[in-house]
DNA sequence: ATTATCTATAGATCTATAGATAATGC
DNA sequence: ATTATCTATAGATCTATAGATAATGC
């Protein structure tokens, strides 16, 4: 049952990958090891030869979907991503969505590594809209005031009932409010 | 072993106010029913005379968070209530702080009714909060827009490692750019 | 007679580990 | 020889229920 170490290298960043889209979806507490493992296509004993424990992978996970947001920040100019940031889609697919506020809480409650690792991912994020917005002379106080905001409309949002008005409103209201800032400051 | 009426009305009521503080400080699944009913000063076997189901109880403990808010609010102007909201004592006491920003991740991943205590509870709060800045002729959609605002400050502060400079920048910032906002508008 | 709370437990699930298996890679 | 994955399981915990107990309230 050995496999090369290329494909234990493959595995090990399948798991993560499904991980990172799980505990999105369903929080630290909402998935098992076993669930995970099966989701990724294996049996749940093999997981502790790749992580010392859930709290581990939970921190690389989390590394894994702030690296995709990083990704996906470097196509858009600023108008796009708060668009996109705060679009129905965004909002109804939690699992490849914004790590910062799908994990956001569950950060709060755990330990300091998981913390740390939500810090650096929200560090990053900034680094990337600075790079982005360089020309518009937007500061890191105004990247993170924009990007408290997001969170906090996506959140919201989330946690209102499903095609609700409501939850539509939170949506477009903080859209148009934090798309205008932007225009009066750049 | 049988209590009086009033008693059980009373025990009812403690159960839930434990539960209301315990799931903002660990989440949904971060509490049993054992751990609530241990921490209400009862056994477990109780609690199903009293709530249907765990997810029963859940959505009267954020009704009955929510209460609390509200209460808080009346007494405050609106600078007083986003100093008070973005403040530290506010960030690191989740079990007694606002039900929007500890419990929004979790009412996301949740099922109706528990989404629709969480918008009935929005709808308070922006109640209360409408109530309170009538004569500064802020809008639905101002005080929407600020509360979107100042929960993800609140939730990407608290995400942050304990006592980082990371966490304190985002409170601070926040908490400026909102106050200055409402004088502008006021 | 009713019923709130207790003790006890069913049945499922959780994290983590032990030992077997079988393929890699020295 | 090493080791990634598998099967199996330990030991703890979870939600929910059953039945006993004992005090209320008709």
């Amino acid at each position: 049952m050995k496999v090369s170490k290329e494909q234990v290298r493959e595995n090990r960043r399948r798991i993560v990958e499904t991980a990172s889209v799980l505990f999105r979806e369903r929080g630290y507490d909402g998935v098992s090891v076993a669930d995970l493992m099966s989701a990724a296509g294996f049996t749940h004993g093999g997981f502790y030869k790749h992580f010392a424990s859930k709290a581990d992978l939970m921190a690389e996970a989390m590394r894994c979907g702030f690296t995709q947001s990083a990704e996906s920040i470097e196509s858009q100019n600023r108008s796009a991503f708060v668009a996109d940031y705060l679009s129905r889609r965004h909002r109804d697919d939690r699992g490849h969505g914004c790590t910062l506020a799908a994990l956001g809480a569950d950060s709060a409650r755990q330990s300091g590594p998981i913390k740390a690792a939500f810090a650096a991912g929200l560090e990053r994020q900034l680094a990337e809209l600075t790079e982005e917005s360089a020309e518009r002379g937007l500061t890191r106080a105004d990247l993170l005031n924009d990007m408290a905001h997001l969170v906090g409309a996506l959140v919201l949002s989330r946690a209102c009932p499903d095609n609700s008005p409501l939850a539509d409103e939170i949506l477009d209201i903080c859209r148009a409010r934090i798309l205008s800032q932007g225009n009066a400051e750049g």
